[in-house]
DNA sequence: GTCTATAAACAGATAGAC
DNA sequence: GTCTATCTGTTTATAGAC
């Protein structure tokens, strides 16, 4: 048996398939990256946590820094996913209703959508600590993620804003305001630990999260009528 | 006067004084602590910013997590000043005015000095850079920042919230209201440069801090009217 | 593809001269 | 108080066995 140069069935029963070391590699940078930092991480680390060996990483991402750039990638991924499934369905009852009412319902869908990112998906607060560190140093890797997730994101929010305030969106003011939300909801991430211990909660899970995201929906609300009559 | 252990008398011109050294070392630490992480900063990297030698850390600081804790310290010390101002300034047109119109003008004062406080003061920016690290990572550091500047701030706010809305300081609601006040300011400072790149800003002086300044204060305006009026 | 051994660079701490 | 020299451990990267 066993062709030597067929790398899958020459496998060895505690080998793993193809690209499973590389995910996993990924997988556990991402983490620790996220909780200490690129430097303060070190590959012996990262090979350990995804059981694998420290050489695994030379061979896959060329070093270190290959890693680096890989994870930044497989974040931009994962969220571009997510923001189309969110994006598809807060656009989903705007073909009935063609006016302010739907693009209110659409950006409470984004929001609650946001929202529940970052609290319900175990990857979630990993993404956000990574990408809040990068942004401390800009990197090539915050660069990828600007072009990648934050700027479609933010202007597709604009866009929603301008459909149920009338203020262009591309307009100083709306560019803001979207800032703000966003805002008010990547502090409940990055800030988590802080939150808890004031507020008295052991954990950040489904009932908290529903908690905030009643506030800032509220939030959301009173802004965007006092928008909407105050100042049109 | 003039004895050889006095330690002022018997400096010599090029030395620097007394705790000239440890206070330039704090401020290099807090600098780069905050760029590039605890881990990621070498003891000789921040001695060679300080002007001074890398044996100077120990034997100020014991080493380099002395100088870590002795950097959070320096942050608490500094951002009580700063408050203690702010809420002097906030506190002194609630003599004549005893009512809910004063307490509203508390809010707003507070909210601009904070917002002013991330802008103006150079330091500013490496104090939230600084704190946004070890809040990943929670540590000795963090716990010293929450309990001298975090907690009590936080409780002062809720405290004018209550002033103006009516609903109790230390509610689940008014705590997290606060909180999504302090978030729209305080990711300002921490996503400067992605705000920046989106709007298309070459820095942030004052002319992009009161712009910034004026959403938020209109939020604050529309989250107030509404609890007060809506949700008494 | 996976894993180990090793090399070259760099970290923080320390002892002691000045 | 300041500065240099040095010790010890750890880092990433690499070459090569399997």
């Amino acid at each position: 048996m066993s062709k030597a140069h067929d790398p899958v069935s020459s496998r060895k029963a505690a080998s793993q398939a193809a690209g499973e070391t590389r995910a996993a590699l990924i997988q556990a940078a991402l983490r620790l990256f996220g909780q200490k930092g690129f430097e303060g991480t070190s590959t012996r680390e990262i090979a350990t946590a995804a059981g694998a060996n420290i050489g695994s990483i030379a061979y896959h991402f060329g070093g270190k820094e290959g890693l680096h750039t890989a994870t930044a990638d497989h974040i931009v991924e994962t969220i571009q996913v997510v923001a189309a499934q969110a994006i598809g369905r807060a656009n989903a009852p705007a073909i009935d209703s063609t006016d302010e009412q739907a693009a209110r319902g659409q950006l409470f869908t984004l929001l609650e959508h946001m929202m529940g990112f970052f609290v319900v998906r175990p990857e979630a607060g990993d993404i956000a600590r990574f990408v809040l560190r990068e942004m401390s140093q800009p990197s090539t890797a915050l660069d990828r993620i600007y072009e990648g997730v934050f700027e479609p994101l933010h202007k597709r929010l604009c866009l929603a804003w301008e459909r149920v305030t009338g203020q262009p969106a591309e307009s100083e003011t709306t560019k803001l305001l979207v800032f703000t939300m966003i805002g008010q909801v990547v502090y409940f991430s990055i800030a988590r630990e802080v939150v808890m211990q004031r507020m008295g909660w052991n954990d950040m899970g489904d009932r908290e999260a529903a908690k905030v995201l009643g506030i800032v929906r509220d939030n959301l609300d009173a802004i965007l009528t006092s928008r909407k009559d105050g100042k049109p």
